[in-house]
DNA sequence: CCTCCACAGGAAGCGCAGGAGT
DNA sequence: ACTCCTGCGCTTCCTGTGGAGG
């Protein structure tokens, strides 16, 4: 028993010590991880200028103007935000001037009371605030500001989360009010172009002071952003140029996604370290891919609502099945389906899964949101057929998305 | 040109769950 | 414990749009 444990021992030795000398093409594995914030903030230069401009009026002790920052997901929003926000801070330090800021993710913390409650925990730490009601969170925030004369910078990323945006919006905006000292603007992120349409008048205009818009990056802005960090996540000379090109050329072509650029070299390193190899070529970012993929299609099916689903895996069922092909203006378009044809076999589906089936004007507003999320493509119909309609096509690939929702949807029953 | 079709998307309203107030 | 209120997910109804066909 004794020796048996002896011989254990030694074999956990060894494991520890593998891993310790296991081969690896990485440096600092932390830098090519999607959430590392990156000291240098290439081709987002002007936006952080404009930024810093509008919030740099804090460090007068005025309030400065609120920004609405919008752009597609991977598009350096949030880390440009933090970025001006960590600067803001450090410079206030340095030159004793009364500013606060807050990081605040609305997926997190989506109503009112979560976000104040939040603001309030990251100001007075030491403070016990469960339990309390929305207005005492309000009055002691309030507090905050008017005691130490600060300005509050409070930046709300993807603030279309937030459920009673209005109301939250308008109990910010009249603090101003209430305040004799200090003051309170708010930076809000979001990832829908179409998010502003949707909200109130009043709401609008008061987070829409300033409007900042961050453009996808193109293949070779994404190039040079993944070729600065391989630098500095991996050993030199490892990784090839051509996995770089093909990495962001990928990326660009899906959607300027930074974040996909980055999982990609991630990922086609540790397949390089698993194959005990010292290089990183782009066949193994071509590998990556589907992978990267899946982790993609995953991500966004998984938080989607059960009905969307149902929808999104009829769409994937016709594309497969290359059920429903039509014609359009005399041409064979496969993979392309009426908005009319989709909803008819969501409703077959919904009934085998003994779902309940919604009507078709909520499936339209299904929809619209797997657009947003860009799981599928919608066009207007335009010339030659059937008036006005949707063509719908889904966004990756079928039968991955397939795969996803069975287990997705089997999971629920 | 008019009418019909097939749909897009706005507006109103309904039933429910869950929280606030008493 | 009770009512009242409110937001959410959804349906119903409606108006608008643009090609097809007479």
């Amino acid at each position: 028993m004794v020796i048996s444990f002896r011989v254990f021992f030694l074999e956990l030795q060894n494991i520890f010590q593998g891993e310790l000398e296991r081969q690896t093409v990485f440096l600092d594995r932390n830098i090519i991880m999607p959430h590392y914030t990156p000291r240098e903030l290439p081709f987002r230069e002007p936006q952080i200028k404009e930024i810093s401009g509008i919030v740099s009026s804090s460090l007068n002790g005025k309030r400065s103007d609120n920004i609405f920052i919008y752009g597609k997901i991977g598009t350096g929003k949030t880390v440009t935000t933090r970025y001006v926000l960590s600067q803001l801070e450090e410079f206030a330090q340095k030159n004793s001037s009364r500013v606060a800021t807050a990081y605040i993710n609305c997926r997190n913390h989506n109503s009112k009371y979560k976000v104040l409650l939040k603001a309030l925990k990251r100001f007075s730490p030491e403070g016990q605030f469960i339990g309390f009601s929305a207005a005492f969170i309000y009055e002691k925030l309030l507090e905050f500001a008017e005691q130490n004369a600060v300005q509050i910078v409070l930046a709300l990323d993807e603030i279309d989360k937030v459920k009673d945006l209005d109301e939250l919006m308008y109990a910010l905006t009249r603090c101003n009010d209430e305040l004799e000292s200090g003051g309170l603007s708010v930076i809000g992120i979001s990832n829908h172009v179409f998010f502003k349409d949707r909200l109130g008048g009043r709401t609008k205009s008061s987070l829409c002071e300033n409007e900042i818009v961050f453009k996808p990056y193109n293949a070779a802005e994404l190039r040079a952003i993944l070729a600065k960090r391989v630098e500095k996540a991996f050993k030199p000379g490892i990784v090839d140029e051509a996995a770089i090109n093909l990495a962001a050329a990928m990326a660009a072509h899906e959607s300027g996604d930074a974040r996909t650029a980055v999982m990609l070299l991630l990922r086609a390193g540790e397949a390089a370290d698993r194959e005990g190899l010292q290089r990183v070529s782009d066949a193994e970012v071509q590998k990556a891919k589907s992978r990267v993929e899946e982790e993609i299609i995953f991500n966004m099916i998984s938080t989607l609502p059960e009905q969307e689903q149902l929808v999104l895996y009829s769409i994937a069922c016709m594309t497969i099945e290359k059920k429903g092909v039509r014609r359009i203006t005399g041409q064979q378009e496969s993979g392309v389906f009426f908005s009319g044809d989709v909803f008819e076999q969501y409703r077959e589906i919904a009934k085998r899964f003994k779902e309940s089936v919604v009507s078709a004007r909520w499936y339209r507003e299904y929809i619209n949101e797997l657009e947003t999320y860009g799981l599928i493509v919608t066009t207007s119909s335009g010339k030659g057929i059937r008036g006005n309609t949707r063509l719908i096509k889904l966004g990756f690939d079928a039968q991955k998305i397939k795969e996803t929702l069975e287990k997705e949807l089997l999971k629920a029953v």
